[in-house]
DNA sequence: TTAAATAATGTTACCGATAACCTTAAATTA
DNA sequence: TAATTTAAGGTTATCGGTAACATTATTTAA
């Protein structure tokens, strides 16, 4: 490897000069920046960030922590968060979670060792109250996006999980559904209990009874294997006309389910969800959704970042707390009853 | 920020004997071991990568550049490369470098700047070949993802993009299909050049007249602007009763068009592409596809990348090149003349 | 009983950069 | 012309670790 002391015995400077070039700091006269530029080019040098980040105590880094990189949400949220973080100067990188606690705290462990300036993390759910501990702790920036987690306070990007799930559940009584069942992701994330809720507000306010086994909390994540799924369709007697999914993922996996019993969508079977499906909802658009700002949440999410890293140490500023809407974008996949 | 310098006064030893500790190298006594560990718990301590990658020289980071993370196809494949960089111990970070040879560049200084161990490369285009050279130039390991650069050779894992291309067109003709069309990536992409090839191929084979009009070369990333396609539909004439996409994106953009001007899919226009779309397909199975095996892209390429890394110095292992085949999945989009 | 081996720990130098301070010669100013 | 500034650069210490070598008891073998 190359190093400054390389270009500075070969240009015949001290290595603080090269130094002094590559950061354009101090003084230095046109002849020896030109010399040692050369230099450094004739030796393709690359200054080691590591070197650098161990004197100067900060590494330009940023990190975005999303649960499912499959998932166009999540995909569409790191682009946002990229365009933002290039504005700042920032480089940012992606970890990836799974929505697994201890894939996340692996990258936690990344994080705080390679010392990053500041953290996006979409938390799996309220079990990862001690990895944003820990980094509280070890006074990371962070900001969370689309989930808070009680028992942490810190600006948060969210989605009006709520609004959005009442919206849904309005679509379809207003289409004449009134068996209306919800499959949702587990309990422990703080979006999927307020998309709870807001289902049982919009069934009160429609004067439809709740039905326990109607609802069925699982997870947001993929799956290979649907047997819950499966055997939650086989409790419910009689069938709903429509259901709920929390996310778009959800949705999906109801649909392969619905399809392996030969049950269509939307003649036998009604289905919205939250969360468009990216591009890929224009080649077929099939699925009534609410959307999300996905983009949103990562732009703006950023931004606070960087607002935080930026006055660190200053009066403290209060959290702040970005709430973001869900638009209904009615297609296909419900039947007027 | 805790050192080892902390931990050493407070359990009252040297910093060395805390490294050992540590990283389980040396003797130690099990009395001290257990007081470290006590001492490194109290005082939440974390040990600073970037002290240990400079002492080390070298960083346990691998990194993915991937050309479109709102991709399925680059997004499960990133899944495959997660799963195998976490089986041998490594920490595996993702760059998006959204088709743009400038942002590449980007990562690539990230790359070298952070010292990172290796690097599975899906490359922009022919132009990324500078990037390659830098990295060779100073010794990262790296494999190619899906895409071959003329002027480099390395370990490389592609999608069979001939054969694939031949079995979309095969499969129109065997549906009557005679006027063929093929909107495609840039001529500078190795996977589009491979498939306009096939295209040619197989017109041939079915003793079908190549049409220049018919073909349409620009980018695989999704656009904004539709402009290029709407020429490119005005310009044909007659309509092609088929277009072949070169990837799902462009399949998406085509879809979008001819939405705009009612052409229906299939009724009026068929069509089939590279890349299937994920989970998202099963939602209302319609495009037919040439599926390829995302997620072993980046499986295998991990492995490559581990096995050059830790054979490093070694005599000269000949370069791997694997092709992964492309699969027909026969649906809805297609019509039969 | 004494030399050699081993266990357990410490010391020093270094990885590649930068901050803070220091030096020297040339340019200004009084 | 002497006293100050300023420009251009050098020296040294340090960031947080680890390798290599050194030291000191304590065993073990001869």
């Amino acid at each position: 490897m190359v190093t400054i002391y390389d270009i500075a015995a070969k240009a015949g400077v001290s290595a603080m000069t090269v130094s002094r070039v590559i950061n354009n700091t101090g003084k230095i006269s046109d002849k020896t920046r030109a010399r040692v530029r050369r230099v450094m080019e004739e030796l393709n040098y690359v200054p080691n960030q590591m070197a650098r980040s161990l004197v100067l105590q900060q590494s330009n880094l940023l990190f975005l922590l999303i649960t499912d990189i499959t998932n166009p949400f999540y995909t569409t949220l790191a682009r946002g968060a990229e365009d933002a973080a290039k504005k700042h100067g920032y480089r940012l990188l992606f970890g990836n979670s799974d929505e697994n606690v201890e894939k996340e705290k692996d990258y936690v462990d990344t994080i705080l060792t390679t010392r990053a300036d500041g953290v996006l993390v979409a938390p799996a759910g309220d079990p990862s109250l001690p990895h944003l501990e820990t980094l509280r702790r070890h006074q990371v920036p962070f900001v969370l996006l689309d989930r808070e987690v009680p028992g942490m306070d810190s600006d948060v990007v969210l989605g009006d999980s709520k609004g959005g799930a009442r919206k849904l559940v309005d679509h379809l009584t207003s289409q004449g559904h009134r068996r209306i069942a919800l499959i949702n992701g587990s309990p422990y994330v703080s979006s999927a209990r307020l998309r709870l809720e807001g289902y049982r507000e919009a069934l009160k306010l429609n004067d439809l009874p709740y039905n326990d086994t109607y609802v069925l909390e699982t997870a947001f994540e993929p799956r290979s294997d649907l047997s819950d799924i499966e055997a939650w369709l086989d409790r419910m007697n009689p069938l709903p006309t429509a259901i709920v999914a929390g996310n778009n993922v959800l949705a999906v996996e109801v649909i392969r389910t619905l399809h392996k019993r030969g049950i269509r969508v939307p003649e036998q079977m009604s289905l919205v969800c939250f969360d468009d499906l990216g591009p890929y909802s224009e080649i077929d658009p099939f699925l009534t959704v609410v959307a999300q700002q996905a983009y949103q949440f990562g732009y703006l999410g950023m931004q606070m970042l960087v607002e935080r890293i930026q006055e660190r140490g200053e009066t403290g500023m209060p959290w702040k707390k970005i709430v973001l809407p869900a638009d209904m974008i009615v297609r296909r996949s419900v039947s007027t009853l």
